[in-house]
DNA sequence: AAATCTGTCAACCGCCAACTT
DNA sequence: GAAGTTGGCGGTTGACAGATT
């Protein structure tokens, strides 16, 4: 039926991308502009997939990527986004100029999502009342071959610590003064980029 | 100094929605 | 409308570096 999304064939690379590779793609993209990412690698000279190039693209070579430390107004509207729309990281990261999906998710499982801990605040649905617990969550503690999550069945009986409320109502309703416009807006530029005034969370 | 642990982040994987045929 | 293709998304993994024992 559906073909595998890269053809699994050998002599494609993996891992990290070298100078090399990184220049044939922005040569190749800054030539025929972004898209056809399938049809990229052939065209450019690269044995990658096209998704790798695409992600490679987006995540590191697109021009106006801020890259390096987030900045407190960043983690504030990060937070609030978080708390409005899940993680649908996409959807966050076109709030933030120069910030990528993929640099995100990843501040916010390794900064963030303690740094609420900490206060006390449940991540999952941003409300208060979780204990500040240490730095890993228990389900990633010890051995990997363990690793468990909490299954339906346990997190109802874990009572709301845990409990990822449905959506959007309990988001709603836990953050009634939230009020950001999520409008589709064009792509950012430093005009439209951040909202003057935030609403306050009290975090 | 060596071994082990922990945190970070780039990259991969699988799924899904949108689009095309 | 069904089947196939593509791009995009979110979850997860694994390599690496720095910290700790």
């Amino acid at each position: 039926m559906r073909k595998p999304c890269c053809e699994k064939k050998g002599g494609m690379n993996k891992g990290a991308w070298s100078k090399q590779e990184d220049e044939k793609l922005i040569d190749y993209v800054h030539e025929h502009g972004e898209g056809c990412w399938r049809s990229l690698p052939q065209a450019a000279g690269l044995l990658r997939c096209g998704k790798s190039c695409r992600l490679r693209w987006v995540n590191y070579l697109r021009p106006n990527l801020k890259r390096g430390n987030f900045g407190e107004d960043e983690e504030d509207l990060i937070i609030k986004l978080h708390a409005l729309l899940g993680n649908r990281w996409s959807l966050i990261a076109g709030r933030l100029p120069g910030r990528t999906d993929n640099e995100i998710k990843n501040y916010w499982n390794t900064h963030l999502r303690r740094k609420l801990i900490q206060r006390g605040i449940d991540p999952n649905n941003h409300r208060p009342g979780l204990l500040a617990c240490p730095s890993k969550p228990q389900h990633l503690k010890s051995n990997t071959s363990e690793l468990k999550l909490p299954s339906h069945e346990e997190d109802e009986e874990a009572g709301s610590v845990l409990r990822c409320p449905s959506e959007p109502e309990s988001r709603m309703t836990a953050l009634p003064d939230l009020n950001l416009d999520l409008t589709i807006a064009l792509p950012f530029t430093e005009e439209n980029s951040f909202p003057t005034k935030l609403p306050q969370l009290g975090y």
